[in-house]
DNA sequence: GTTCATAGTGACAAAAGAGTCAGTATTGCA
DNA sequence: TGCAATACTGACTCTTTTGTCACTATGAAC
């Protein structure tokens, strides 16, 4: 069974999930907005802001053309324009859930047992 | 609250978990071992033969330092490995499990309301 | 008329990741 | 002697992803 999706194959509706989620902001992004929604670009921004606003806008894009979220956009100025989980988004929760369970697990692993190469 | 690992800087332990198994095949890899274990590096390459064998053993050793898989080799000739989770690694069954249940959910979104960049 | 706020785009550079190809080692067997 | 089997490594290129900088639009407030 081969998945044909925005000009790529997938072998596995597991390898179309991670084209769907893996981006440097995705999983970030959507755990903002499971936890807090709608969110503004700024809000968002606020909350993570390692990630420059030309990437979250990229991530944003993306995900909006996959469906998970949404974008409301008021008609004002200055703009306002309001991101929330779709109905398809909202179904990521246990993947977000189940990565941050196992980031906090194998962080006690490695508190307790710290790697050579790791610098302090 | 800050986490070093491997000369990086991780500011969640979501971030680090994402760190551990991003990778193109890890997630793959990961689901062959949870399925059937152990598996020698001959045995994952007909299980996921898309990935040549450079990159397959890249990604093994990035799981085996992350302790994510161990790696058991009989002192024998020809040369006989077998790789399988560790402990930590067994954690790592409700992320996949996650990934792929969101990928079916997902497949089917996208079958009922094809993309329309998307050819078939 | 200038400035502010917000959300955005374009073009490019840098870095990271993935993929390719050729080569190594060991021992047994024909 | 030469080949087969298995699990690798080195060196390189190519591609994709990420990051950075400068720039736009709009209407209100001063």
């Amino acid at each position: 069974m081969i998945i044909h999706y925005k000009d790529k194959q997938y072998f596995t509706s597991k390898d179309l999930a991670l084209s769907v989620i893996g981006g440097r902001w995705k999983i970030a992004i959507i755990w903002c907005l499971l936890h807090e929604t709608p969110l503004r670009l700024s809000e968002i921004q606020k909350k993570l802001p390692d990630a420059n606003q030309r990437m979250l806008i990229r991530q944003l894009r993306e995900l909006e053309e996959d469906k998970i979220i949404t974008r409301y956009v008021y008609p004002v100025v200055p703009p306002k324009v309001e991101y929330k989980l779709s109905e398809i988004g909202l179904l990521l929760e246990p993947v977000v859930t189940s990565i941050c369970d196992f980031g906090d697990q194998f962080m006690q692993t490695i508190e307790k047992e710290p790697d050579p190469t790791s610098v302090d």
